[in-house]
DNA sequence: CCAAAAGTGTTGTAAGTACACCCATGC
DNA sequence: GCATGGGTGTACTTACAACACTTTTGG
C-alpha cells in the first residue's frame, strides 16, 4: 500500500532528522474581503481541523524552521513572523479526550506511538499576503484552507486557544508598532489600511485620526497614482517605505532569535 | 568516587524521566539595598557563571516544572513567573566557542554528549522577595549567589541576551501592569515600592505622579501604621490587597499556559 | 534648630478623540 | 443629479509630566 509505505518513511525520517518533544504550531493569518482569515489543515478521512505545524530538524534554528513550515503550507517566503508563546501541558486535548483525539487522527498503532506522545510546542503566528498563498495539505491533511476568524470550529487540542492567544498578541502589537507590510498587496489605499486595522482589532476607527497615525509614523509614501475603477471618488495608492518600516520594527523588537 | 557515581546516576535519570531537546532558563530577579539583581550559578571548578535551568519532566506541565526549579534554587513556591522567549538557536556559544566552553564544564566525556546537544530552551523571569531566598546550588554548581543587574560578568551560552531580553520584557510589563506583590516584603512603604519601579526602569521617578498611579491601580491598602525607625518622617505602610491585585493581573494575561 | 525624607494639589502639555464639509465618480 | 465613499482640519478632552511647600523625625 502506497499511503502505508510512505508513512514508515515520514515516521523514520522524523526519528532521525527531527528533535524529539519538541514542535511548532503556526497561526497564519491572511486578510481578505474585510475578514481577517486563518490557514487551517482537515486531517485525512475526517471532519477535524487544527493548526498546521512543524518541526525542528537537528542541525536547524528553531526560527529557520518556523519560515520552512511556513513555506511548505504558503508557498511564500516574505512574510512576518513572531513567536508569541510556548505551550508546554501534559494534557493539550481540550475539545476532544485523548481517546477520541488519536481516533480522529485516524493513524495505524506505530504511527500513533510517535504521534501520541507529549510535546512542548513553540507557537508562531504569521501575518502572509493572501492573494499570493497557495494553501498545501502535508501528508497527513486531506486539505489546506482559510477560515474567518469568526468561524472556526471547534478544532483539535488546544488549537482554538493558540488562535486566541496569537489574536490577543496581535492586537497588543498593533498598538505599538505598525502592521501590514506583509498582509497587503505592495500598492493599497488608506482606506484598504484602515479596514485590515479596524477588522484585526474587531472595533470601527476615525478615518481622519487613523490617517494621522500612519502617516505620522512616517512609514508610508503615497504615490501619484489613484485606484481607478472604484465606484467613487478615486483614492490615493500607497506603498511601505521598506527600510523605514524595517527600522520602526527595529526600534521595538530587541531581538528574535 | 562519589562524584562519578552522583554523576552517573543523574545522567541516567535525565534520560530515562525528563524530556529530551527541551530545557528551561530562569532569570530569576530580586531586589535589594536599591538594586535589582539577579540569581547566577557558577560551575565546579571554574569562574564561569550561567543562569539557573531546568528540565521537564515527562508527566509535568512545562510551567510545573518551571516552578519547580525556581523552587530549588530559591526554596520560595510564592513568585511571580513570567514565560518570555523561546530560545532554539542550534549555536548558542555566545561569549566562548563550543570547545571553550566545553573545556570551562569540565564533565567526563559520557555526560559531554548530554550536556553538548542542543537543547530549545524556555526562557521564563521570576520575581522573587529577595530576603526570603535561599540560594541553592545545583548538583554541577559550586556556587549559587545574587548578582547586581550592572555588574553580570560575562556568562556561559547566550544567557547575557536573554538576562537582556528578560529585563526588557519586565520593563514594558511594568508599563501595563502593577507588580512588586512577589519583590517586597509584606508591608512596605511607597517609596520603597517606588525605589523598586526606579531601579527596574532605570530612571528616576516623580514622587507625588507614581503615588498617584500607584494608588489609581486600586490594588494597594494603606495601613494605619507608619514605618518607625528611619531617621525622617515617618512613611505610611502600605499592603497589596491580594485580590485586586490578582484581578489585575488577570484582566491583563489571558492565560498563562 | 537643622538636615533629610515624606505627605500632599495644581498647572501645563501633548497625545488622542470627536466631529463636518467639500469633492470625485459611477450609475 | 444623486448616492457613496474619499480627502482634509480644528476644537475638545484626557492622561501624563512638571513642579514647591509644609510636616515630621533624629541627631
Amino acid at each position: 500500500m502506497e499511503y502505508k509505505k510512505e508513512l514508515e518513511r515520514l515516521i523514520s525520517d522524523l526519528k532521525t532528522n527531527y528533535l524529539p518533544s519538541v514542535s511548532m504550531d503556526l497561526v497564519i493569518f491572511g486578510f481578505h474581503d474585510g475578514q481577517l482569515k486563518v490557514l487551517l489543515l482537515r486531517w485525512k478521512e475526517t471532519d477535524d481541523w487544527c493548526l498546521p505545524g512543524g518541526r525542528i530538524r537537528h542541525e536547524e534554528n528553531l526560527e529557520t524552521a518556523a519560515y520552512r513550515s511556513l513555506r511548505e503550507r504558503t508557498g511564500l517566503s516574505e512574510l512576518f513572523l513572531q513567536q508569541f508563546h510556548t505551550f508546554g501541558d501534559v494534557i493539550r486535548y481540550k475539545n476532544y479526550s485523548r481517546e477520541e483525539t488519536l481516533t480522529k487522527l485516524g493513524l495505524p498503532d506505530e504511527a500513533l506511538k510517535e504521534f501520541a506522545s507529549r510535546d512542548v510546542s513553540v507557537g508562531y503566528y504569521a501575518l502572509v499576503e493572501f492573494a499570493g498563498v497557495t494553501p498545501t495539505p502535508d501528508f497527513f491533511a486531506a486539505e489546506c484552507r482559510w477560515w474567518d476568524i469568526n468561524q472556526i470550529p471547534l478544532l483539535l487540542f488546544d488549537h482554538n486557544d493558540m488562535i486566541t492567544l496569537a489574536l490577543k498578541t496581535l492586537r497588543r502589537q498593533l498598538s505599538y508598532q505598525p502592521i501590514g507590510y506583509n498582509l497587503l498587496p505592495d500598492k493599497f489605499t488608506m482606506p484598504d489600511l484602515q479596514q485590515l486595522y479596524e477588522t484585526i482589532l474587531g472595533q470601527p476607527l476615525d478615518r481622519r485620526n487613523f490617517q494621522k497615525r500612519m502617516l505620522g509614523y512616517g512609514i508610508l509614501e503615497r504615490l501619484d497614482e489613484r485606484k481607478t475603477g472604484g465606484a467613487h471618488k478615486a483614492p490615493y495608492l500607497y506603498r511601505f517605505s521598506k527600510e523605514k518600516y524595517e527600522k520602526a520594527l527595529a526600534d521595538e523588537i530587541l531581538f528574535v532569535g
